[in-house]
DNA sequence: TTGTATGCGTTATCAG
DNA sequence: CTGATAACGCATACAA
């Protein structure tokens, strides 16, 4: 038996409205009724429905969160702050698995709909004109994490073109001429992003003078398999590489792990670098070096600021995080 | 403005009742009326309030999951294969990261409760009483993911003891001798599990006429970085080591890691065997051997389960999976 | 300080 | 086949 307001009004011989008052610390009762009601509270271990209140308050203290990726670990990592935060503000968060399908996405937009969500995060997603159509329907706040868009969209992320270009400068500077990039889905950086990450390895080579091929630039996704293979189709193209700049650290990974296999010894033939300094990096062999994006405190001001929304109904501005090289082992001097 | 059921009723002109019959394909409708009230729904893009069905279905689709860590990669793919099967089924998943603690985990169970979720995961969690005495409050069907428990709590979990055995095992006829042992935290196992992962270990040493010694074992917890102190602890006392029963790939990985960084050659010098087979250890240096569990498998079971109990609140049979050993490179003969 | 009554958006039980 | 209407569990405006 799972009891009701009325269940405590009754035992306390009061009113539910009372009760409801007591509740909620809305003040305008006595000291006494008020013990007797949480007492008879305490008695039937009675916690009221967060659905009926929904209902009444137009407000689920749910939040949802759609990543595309839940073995990625910066987006778990991402998940882990939104998480952190929202529960600090008593608020739950509904994970939604994309899987960068559309077909899932609107899906799952309906779902959340339904849900009556009172937040929105979208991390590392691309903001298609379809979600946003949606969401505008739906009206709640939304923030996007790791993204950018053209639509009227709040988002937290960081500089990717100068990180990119800090990256490279930093591989340039150590010697390296001939410098390979591994890099995600092309059209998703596009048009998700400020600027990509490309370009801000392709400037950093132009105002070093180091001449660029498109050669040099390998395609993929952005998981770690994408960074074995893309090691290995660059390695065919243009064997005599003496770094490279994988896109993230996942591709980073793969890139360490495919060099490993293949007999490459990093960093003395191969140097690598990655980009935002997820926490595994640390523990890779060797180390990676990579361009820390501080996605922990990227992940804590996008749902503060989904937060902020929510609660003051605010239209808030962007927010666009600072990088930083953390230097380990898998880069060395030319 | 969000419509409902109402608006959708007068702009059709039919009661709220046939407009739920058809939402729910009940029957007892015309063709005509269908049609006019589903092109009404198209129109105002009307989706319903899952709270308003909430409260009157006393169903929420909505299951909670609770993690003690959102950064351990085993959990994160307990997590994707969870999130799979809900979404398959029409349910939601809330992220309950509990830290391990208790008090959170408390507030957490509490909030699920108002919550009024469907259904309960605990994933690679220790059942203490009090949250099992608050369970059977809420009257929600649970499942433990990767654990045991003594309370009739059905479980979905593997034979650790087996497991590490086999693992174990391996090592010996890999002429090792020396073997050191990183384990989790002492108690947690004691208390969470079928028989310790540690037990399995020993046994096999003994099987095999090892001797064993208790400074063989360190105890840590069961991330990364208790790999790397574990093993430079365990060297310390025991310079000789040639392998490593990690007790996880977590810590396996920081086993890894250390090495590197203390100039052991992995496999050349000290071998590695971790257990999960979690999808990172494909890609380390050298790839990392390792006990498989079938987690992805145990995850999905575990949701079924669940949502097999939400339906027909039937008692269900625990269950109880194989393991595998998966060898990559981190294990030479000796 | 407290209680009554109504609404929140559905579903379900009755009648018709 | 269809329509009132009463729940569901809570919050709140209005009375008292």
């Amino acid at each position: 038996m799972t009891y009701t307001i009325k269940d405590v009004a009754q035992r306390a011989n009061v009113s539910t409205a009372t009760v409801s008052r007591i509740l909620n610390d809305q003040g305008g009762y006595s000291e006494k009724t008020k013990r007797k009601v949480l007492n008879v509270i305490q008695e039937l271990d009675y916690y009221p429905s967060g659905i009926a209140r929904g209902l009444t308050n137009k407000r689920t203290d749910t939040i949802g969160v759609l990543v595309p990726n839940l073995t990625s670990s910066l987006i778990t990592e991402f998940l882990n702050g939104i998480e952190s935060v929202a529960h600090k503000i008593g608020s739950s968060v509904i994970v939604c698995h994309t899987e960068s399908h559309g077909i899932k996405t609107m899906k799952y937009l309906q779902l959340l709909h339904e849900k009556r969500i009172d937040g929105l995060i979208l991390a590392s997603t691309l903001l298609k004109k379809e979600y946003y159509d949606y969401i505008v329907k739906m009206r709640v706040p939304v923030v996007l994490l790791s993204a950018y868009s053209e639509f009227p969209v709040p988002y937290v992320t960081a500089n990717d073109y100068e990180a990119a270009y800090t990256g490279t400068k930093y591989l340039i500077q150590k010697g390296h001429k001939d410098i390979g990039m591994i890099s995600g889905n092309k059209e998703e950086w596009i048009a998700g992003n400020l600027i990509p990450r490309v370009e801000g390895f392709k400037s950093a080579l132009s105002d070093y003078n180091i001449p660029f091929y498109e050669s040099y630039i390998e395609y993929g996704k952005f998981s770690i398999d994408d960074g074995v293979t893309g090691l290995k189709h660059l390695l065919n193209r243009v064997p005599d590489l003496t770094a490279i700049f994988a896109e993230n650290d996942e591709i980073g990974m793969g890139v360490l792990s495919a060099a490993y296999n293949l007999g490459i010894k990093v960093p003395e033939k191969l140097s690598v670098i990655g980009m935002d300094d997820i926490s595994l990096c640390k523990f890779m062999s060797p180390p990676l070096t990579s361009v820390s994006l501080s996605h922990n405190e990227m992940a804590e001001k996008a749902a503060n600021l989904m937060f902020k929304m929510i609660n003051s109904a605010t239209e808030v501005s962007n927010c666009i995080l600072d990088h930083q090289i953390i230097e380990r082992l898998s880069v060395r001097s030319q």
